[in-house]
Parts: C-alpha cells; structure tokens; sequence
DNA sequence: CAATAAACGCGAATTATTTGCAATAATATC
DNA sequence: GATATTATTGCAAATAATTCGCGTTTATTG
C-alpha cells in the first residue's frame, strides 16, 4: 500500500457509488493516525458532509468491511479505514489520556471450532492501560482491585 | 467459584456499600448467562433500580474491576461479572441473531512492551460470525441486523 | 447512636445515532 | 449522449442511551 489507494474503485467494488463525499470521506480516514468518531470526522471534512450522512457512509462502509468500527468504552463509535486499505491491526489506548498506539494482532490463527457457529468473519480487541506519561502520574483515581485475577 | 460469591464483601472491599441495590444488582449479573443491556438488567431486577443508579452502579463498578462492559457493536454498551465472581473469557456472538457465546481467552500471555505504554490493565476482545442456524440461513438480506431494534 | 460519604430516586439534560422524505447525482443502459 | 434506476445527501425531527443536578436516604465507621 505505496500511495493513496484507489478509494474510487474501492467504493464501487463494494456495491457503493464514488461520490464526492465519501471520496473526500475516504481520504479524511486515510490521514487519520487513529480511529476517530464520527464528530471528529466531520469536523475534519470542514463540514462537507452532514452528520446524518456520514453515519450512514461509515454504517455502509463497515457493513462492507472496507471500514472497521472501533469501541474504546468512550460511550461513542470510532471509526478508521480496514482492509485493503490498511493493515489488519488493534489499539492500546490509554484510559488516562486517550493515547492510542496500534498493535499487531496477536491472536492465535485459528479459534477453535465452536458447537454452535459456523463461521467467524471478524473481531474486534482492544487493549487498555496507561501510556508513561499517565502511569507515571500515578493512579489519581482508585479502582481496580481485582487486577491479578486473570488479566 | 462453587456457589453463589460473597458479594456483599466483594462490594465493601473495593471500597463500596452493600446495599440492598447493589447486592441484587450482583445477583442479577450472576444469573445471567450472557451480557445484558442496562434496560434489560433493571427490567429483570423488576425496576427495583432506577435507571440512572443503574448505570452508576455499573460504571462504578466496572471502575473497579468487578464488572465489565463489553461491546457487540450494537450501539449501546453490555454487561457482566467479571473476577473474581467470574473467570476470565470472551465472547462470540452472531451477527445474525445475537446469540452468544463464551469463548477462552486465545492471547498471548504477553503482549510485547511498547513505547508509549507503562501498563496494560484490561483488554476487550469479541469475536464475530454467524451461528450455525444463522450461517444455514445464508445472506437473507445483506443488512445491518441490529439497527433499532430491541437489543 | 452520631457523623460522614456513598447510594438512591426523580426529572431534566446531553449526546450519540437514526429516520422520514424530498431532492440530487452516479451508474448502467439504451 | 440521453435516460432510467437507485444510491446518496441534506435537513429537520425523532430516538435511544447515558449522564447530571440535587435533595433524601442509609450503610459504614467510630
């Protein structure tokens, strides 16, 4: 993935059509370091697409898997391009500061076969902890006593 | 973990109240066989908690450790036991139909230190697919399943 | 038993996300 | 290219889901 990827083609070959907006949508994804929330993204766009619509985008865009949909217990979505236009990965966020780093996917090939699913298409894993700089400042909230067990 | 957990001193030791609230809150968890919604906990708790406690109630103790929130990407958040009352695991569900299912935890018991990061406390991982029943009934509708409707 | 702070209920407020609908425009077809 | 078809869009209004303020209750501590 050398330059910026065909997002026009891309958005075709999904059943989509490569209007102006989600091209722009695409290319805002595409400078994103990390996955960022609808708000966030439209602010980017310098408005350029209405909320309501870019909802839409991203909950078509996902649906295809050409954008994945990421969950960082903030209460609201975030959102950053998948394949093929990037790599599979994960996050490590940070709960002090909001950091987010990516990580590779460390899962084990294959899950093993389950009773009762036939297929697994995708899943989503994040970790959490504290970046240096939070850790560092020491745990200004309390919390967390059953860390041992299992994590 | 053989009968039902001592929730009263699990609740005292990480700095809360046993309150007759909490403990059926604790309860109620407990009997679950799958993450419930905060609606749907308070309905099976007969609304003897207010909503809004409610959600104090799982915020604070997700804080804690005691509870944990996951997310199947349904636009509202999802909870259960976590440790010490229940061991460690991860979910599968269906895309389909929303059935879920337990699954061990597949990740290294490490993750490689990075840069940024002084501490990983806590990780999110769910897998998605479709259960056999769901993956039998083939693509009825390629669409989003669970937009709106209840869960 | 009094003091203290956590927990509660209630109603109102926020925030995130969705929907209905009419207008517009990208593709496929002719 | 002109046209039909249908995805996409904007806007305003509607839904959830979740949070907040605040006065009251009550579980602990001592």
């Amino acid at each position: 993935m050398v330059g910026t990827p065909d997002f026009a083609q891309m958005l075709r070959r999904c059943g989509g059509r490569a209007t102006p907006g989600r091209l722009r949508l695409m290319r805002a994804l595409w400078k994103e370091t990390a996955p960022v929330t609808a708000a966030r993204l439209q602010k980017s766009l310098g408005g350029a697409l209405n909320l309501a619509t870019l909802y839409r985008a991203l909950d078509a865009l996902a649906e295809d898997g050409v954008v994945r949909r990421v969950d960082f217990r903030h209460g609201h979505a975030h959102y950053e391009l998948a394949a093929p236009a990037r790599a599979h990965h994960h996050h490590l966020a940070c709960t002090g500061c909001g950091a987010v780093e990516d990580v590779a996917c460390t899962l084990r090939p294959r899950l093993k076969r389950t009773s009762a699913f036939s297929t697994i298409t995708d899943h989503a894993m994040e970790y959490f902890g504290l970046c240096k700089a939070c850790g560092a400042r020491g745990p200004e909230r309390g919390g967390r006593i059953w860390t041992g067990a299992g994590e």
